[in-house]
DNA sequence: TCTGGGGTCCTAGGACCC
DNA sequence: TCTGGGGTCCTAGGACCC
């Protein structure tokens, strides 16, 4: 009796281009044409449709770049938008919930499911399904990829890209040595920069010969993260599905600047806006932090002026989320580690040891703390309501100089119905 | 001129203790 | 004068992911 009808089966379902396709759906003129997504600030190219790809544009590549090709052939390109694509993030998610409720939001554009309870003959019929639901649904085209564990799956998914029909599985294969033969080293997940060297450097260039390695081997010369992997492309399971949103812990705010900054008012404004943005955060998953560390630099790519980077971190005296303290405390810091004479291009905030809001041991907590508590939820709720920085604190500046640059916003809010697309009758 | 942002986990090494 | 060894905890830095 054959046992191996109902295997362990983990989907990834993977959105193409992401960004793009979210630009693509409230712009179908863009449609077949080379388009590109660049990242904060225009600074580099995160997302590229296939036609970018074929004219040789790379993934991460600085925006400046690539202007000649862009220009040359006519390229769209668009700043990110974000509060869009995780809106439309959302409805994918909601769709494929609705195939199996325990699905894990990997990442803004990836989701793993576990299909185990469909049979290794129609499972392929099934991602199908799933494709087109979403296709149909959303307007976001998908490729998935189904196998034995999440790194196989990622495989599968990297071969699926590649299909017209969007869909492969390695479930019910006897040997997928073939396969793995033809996937570079480092195409496998967990596979990094740094270890594809290590890798190359001991003769192992696809994911057949790492799979092939003694696990002996490999932790002693790399660490278990790495025999994770090799175990996984054998088909045993090591990384588990994680359904359940794990709390976070850590919050980074942190942004390039749209021109160098060289003045402290300017910096100090700039920290306590991101201080600001980080505390609401957490405020909204109601957590409180135990430290903070802010850190500034000046462009690495120009050595000519001399690298500058610094951080520093404070510990609070009690767990907090109260925006007044966490800008008191960045303000301070940034004092400490501020030099005068450099040209920054970036700072950001970080809160970490996070903890839940309600386990906060209030010995210490006061008539005077209930206050700033309600103060903040209320600042809270009206920025919600108005748009961020309605309510402020008066160090956060009001010019605002280092903002941003977003010069190809496409301006589409799906929250703002102003900015819904128009159709015109003809 | 112009080079993103936000996470997690692991490891090595230091401090400290008995 | 001689100056152990093992354990824990913390932190900074690195590697990885998208």
């Amino acid at each position: 009796m054959s046992s191996t009808q109902f295997t362990k089966k983990i989907a990834l379902i993977d959105c193409n281009s992401f960004y793009v396709s979210c630009e693509r759906l409230f712009n179908p003129k863009i449609r077949k044409k080379p388009v590109v997504v660049l990242s904060n600030n225009d600074g580099c190219i995160i997302s590229r449709s296939n036609e970018a790809k074929a004219l040789g544009i790379k993934m991460g590549e600085p925006y400046f770049k690539a202007k000649n090709i862009i220009i040359k052939n006519n390229v769209h390109v668009f700043s990110s938008n974000y509060s869009l694509y995780g809106d439309l993030s959302r409805r994918v998610m909601r769709t494929l919930k609705r195939f199996n409720s325990d699905i894990e939001v990997y990442s803004i554009d990836e989701a793993f499911m576990d299909l185990s309870n469909f049979s290794d003959k129609e499972i392929e019929e099934v991602g199908k399904e799933i494709r087109n639901t979403v296709l149909q649904w959303t307007g976001i085209p998908t490729s998935i990829g189904i196998a034995k564990t999440k790194t196989l799956s990622k495989i599968a998914n990297h071969i699926a890209k590649k299909k017209k029909s969007g869909v492969t599985s390695l479930i019910g294969i006897e040997n997928i040595d073939p396969i793995l033969e033809k996937i570079e080293i480092n195409d496998v997940w967990g596979v990094g920069r740094q270890l594809t060297k290590f890798y190359q450097k001991h003769g192992v260039y696809n994911a057949k010969q790492l799979k092939n390695k003694s696990n002996t081997w490999i932790k002693k010369c790399s660490n278990v993260l790495s025999s994770r992997t090799a175990m996984e492309l054998r088909g045993i399971p090591c990384i588990d599905l994680e359904t359940t949103q794990s709390k976070r812990k850590s919050c980074v705010v942190s942004r390039s600047f749209g021109k160098r900054v060289e003045h402290f008012q300017e910096l100090k404004e700039a920290v306590a806006n991101y201080c600001l943005n980080a505390s609401e955060k957490i405020r909204s998953e109601n957590l409180v932090a135990k430290a903070i560390t802010v850190f500034v630099r000046t462009s690495p790519f120009q050595r000519n002026f001399g690298y500058y980077s610094n951080s520093k971190t404070i510990d609070f005296p009690i767990a907090t989320n109260n925006s007044i303290e966490t800008v008191t405390a960045a303000v301070s810091i940034l004092e400490d580690i501020f030099r005068h004479g450099c040209r920054y291009q970036k700072a950001g905030v970080m809160l970490t040891g996070l903890s839940n809001e309600n386990n906060k041991e209030n010995l210490f907590s006061s008539e005077k703390d209930e206050k700033i508590n309600r103060l903040m939820r209320s600042m809270d709720n009206t920025n919600y309501r108005y748009g961020r920085s309605t309510l402020s604190l008066a160090s956060a500046g009001v010019y605002k100089k280092w903002n941003m640059r977003r010069d190809h916003s496409s301006k589409i809010d799906t929250a703002d119905f102003y900015s819904l697309p128009r159709i015109k009758a003809t």
